[in-house]
DNA sequence: ATCACAAATGAATAACTATTCATTCATTTA
DNA sequence: TAAATGAATGAATAGTTATTCATTTGTGAT
């Protein structure tokens, strides 16, 4: 019998009930998720979230770190991957911002749950402020190598990164908006669209 | 004495009672707003939103129908102006997205907190869904046009609608997670940035 | 087997919040 | 000026939901 044990190691417990309110975000809104929601969605008892995150609050907090951290994770393997040029940083930038990982639309629906908040909540806030701040650095770094490695004499790179980064956060609205419309394949072919217009001789061909 | 009338025109007080609900969502989330703290900010008793909306849910649907209304009505005064050039109009669009009455931090808070619920809220959904696709519409036409008129043979109107779309959606969220170092006008300085890739001889020099 | 321990449960509780509606109050009408 | 009207009030109510904790249950040690 493959059952579920009924007792667990608690990181293990704790990355199920994330799981579960991601779903349950997704689902019913941050307004609308409920404890008993998130709990019953991972079949577990009400009491746990209390035993394992204290506070629904903290819960909440969780979730954000969570799916940040992934967003980091993810963007510092393509980043510190000594196999890779600049130009081939950049397209896996661009091919992981709208994998199945990333663009997933229950996870979208988090990450603009939590935006929405952040003006009243500093944690929310500071958590945000964090990673944005370090992937910014770094993808600027990106694109001024590429600019001087290919002699491009016009491109800001701090410009270029803002936008990418803010088309890159449109798109993702997109997506979650008019998902029967748009497909992460579209966003992707816009968003390697900008970057031709800075970099012609690096992604115009395939 | 020019104390406010304790009674008013049913249309003031909806409207009275719709400002206070933004800043309210953007004071406390959408989650924390309560009718205690809207009633309270527009210093009126506690039940005064069921006498004029029914429900809380009735509230802020009516306060995101006046957001979107808002950018919808400015927009279309842009676009029907008979006195403005197809790039004049652009600029004008450009320019509005980005003008204080828009671009406001708390209206953007509100905005994103709707935008974070429409996956589980079908009301809040068909609203957006619904000014989405009149603005594509008319912006995308916009750029056909110009692309006519100035012969931009690469220009795939479509697409850079979607995409300034999506970046002014993005740079919109800069606004709200990273005011003090974004402010309105570097926003706006990379939404030409943009333009100018695609009709560099309108949107070049000043 | 039995015991001891820790994890999990969920009924009960406490806190919160939307809604109701009898009463108050200002304005208009006769 | 008095009566009628209806907008506004806010205490009371009803409903919802986070949190607590006494009890149950599975697991590993002896």
């Amino acid at each position: 019998m493959s059952e579920t044990p009924r007792s667990l190691p608690a990181k293990t417990r704790r990355k199920q009930l994330i799981k579960a309110t991601i779903k349950c975000i997704a689902k019913n809104g941050l307004s609308g998720t409920t404890m008993a929601d998130v709990t019953k969605l991972a079949g577990l008892s009400l009491g746990i979230v209390n035993l394992h995150f204290e506070t629904k609050e903290k819960l909440l907090v969780e979730t954000l770190r969570c799916i940040t951290d992934e967003y980091r994770n993810g963007w510092d393997k393509i980043f510190f991957n000594e196999n890779l040029s600049t130009e081939e940083k950049i397209r896996a930038h661009v091919a992981f911002d709208f994998s199945r990982a990333i663009a997933d639309r229950n996870k979208l629906a988090v990450w603009f749950a939590f935006w929405g908040e952040t003006k009243s909540r500093p944690t929310y806030h500071s958590i945000c402020a964090d990673y944005i701040d370090e992937i910014a650095q770094n993808l600027t770094q990106l694109f001024s190598i590429l600019k001087n490695e290919q002699n491009y004499q016009s491109v800001d790179p701090e410009l270029v990164c803002t936008c990418y980064t803010a088309l890159s956060d449109g798109l993702w609205l997109a997506l979650l908006l008019t998902p029967k419309s748009f497909k992460a394949d579209d966003a992707k072919t816009i968003a390697m669209h900008y970057l031709k217009t800075q970099f012609p001789n690096n992604f115009t061909m395939t």
